[in-house]
DNA sequence: ATCAGAACTTGACGGCCGTCAAGAAATTCA
DNA sequence: TGAATTTCTTGACGGCCGTCAAGTTCTGAT
């Protein structure tokens, strides 16, 4: 493993040289988690800035009645961890690796001390929490006012359009993105299949998904 | 009017000094508007972070069916607009004054500027926009996965203990509490009539609501 | 390849809550 | 203060979708 890989592939700390990785690399903290495990759970430390340096993780946040919400899908090289930038901040959300996966973690006083000396970092921040805000405003405006079908096409369309290709496979399992969108894994199934009965798209095998008429999906109300 | 009044009430600016500010009140633009007015709809400019100096705004956004979401309800001092941060941002939502309301605008290369220039800026944006994605955050999870019923009672044990007193005055208009809660008017009146008969909370004119029992309303589902 | 367990699908049912409508209450403005 | 307009309340109704259940397909480990 190169000295800084972690650091290196992560946009936040683009602009800064090497010397200056060389710092961030000897307070970065590192981890290993197999797939299927939890990330920042109850015991883990509610105070860190976390990397995702390799692998896939899944971030839920805990409803009151008990249900699970996912957050986020976040890849390699995406951040987690409001939470790392002001105190008297508790942690509401936990993630699970859905693949094997290396996560570096920053304390948040080393990281307050980075801000203030790179100030490139917090800028670089606020771009992606400003990126986040736009898409949770967006998701919050479409879970209380479209209805199940319109999330669920909605998602297949954008998904295609950030894959750019009209067929590909779901990412995540029925279940998580039931969560993801507020309903259940149930109704994903009967969307779908109600999708297909229209003609707009068509399943295959290993949740696969074949788009046949996008202009169409787009209008389901 | 004091010389830089409207810059010197902002948080983000706090750990500035006199001079500082006089820098920054000499590139910021001042609107005024009526209350019920528009602000930066269609016609006004997408590439500005706006300043709340006095009054209050609800931050709306549009559905793809029309149908409107109360995100935010800014108070004096407040700021808005990620759009302000990064360029190819379409802004989606839009402003409405509440009250009579004057506002400060800076462009965003100004902004960009000024973060570049005075770290602490963009750290304190930073702390505002963590603590609006952990809002939006657990906006979504309820909006997701809970009742009407619940949602309401949580936003009335919250409001109550954001002010402190078990005897308050709704901020909001049934309608704007309905789109911000995701549901209707009509259903905000028939939860509110459930929890009187309840003994939970008691109505008395003027949108003022009492609550009796703060311990069960939470345990709505 | 085979098998066990997980994930998915489909049907039936019911309740929450959104919609429409009409009357009551409150607010605004002259 | 009084009238006009907006907001609110309550009832009736219906549909979306969540829940439960049982059968089927898929997946992954041995």
């Amino acid at each position: 493993m190169a000295e800084h890989e972690c650091v290196q592939l992560v946009p936040i700390f683009s602009e800064l040289g090497s010397e200056q990785l060389d710092t961030i690399e000897s307070i970065v903290r590192h981890h290993h988690y197999p797939a299927g495990s939890t990330l920042f759970g109850a015991d883990d430390p509610l105070d860190s800035l976390m990397i995702v340096a390799n692998g896939q993780v899944k971030v839920y946040q805990l409803a009151a009645n008990g249900r699970e919400q996912l957050l986020y899908l976040l890849q390699t090289g995406d951040i987690d961890g409001e939470a790392a930038l002001f105190e008297n901040q508790r942690r509401t959300s936990f993630g699970e690796a859905l693949v094997p996966t290396d996560v570096c973690s920053i304390r948040r006083s080393d990281f307050q001390d980075l801000m203030q000396k790179y100030p490139s970092i917090s800028i670089n921040v606020l771009n992606v929490f400003g990126k986040r805000l736009s898409q949770l405003e967006r998701q919050i405006t479409s879970t209380a006012t479209e209805s199940v079908e319109a999330r669920l096409a909605n998602y297949i369309t954008e998904t295609a359009a950030a894959l750019k290709t009209d067929t590909f496979k779901l990412p995540l399992k029925k279940k998580d993105l039931a969560t993801f969108l507020g309903t259940t894994p149930e109704s994903i199934s009967r969307k779908l299949a109600l999708f297909e009965r229209q003609g707009l798209i068509t399943q295959k095998p290993g949740k696969v998904i074949e788009i046949n008429n996008a202009d169409q999906l787009l209008l389901t109300e």
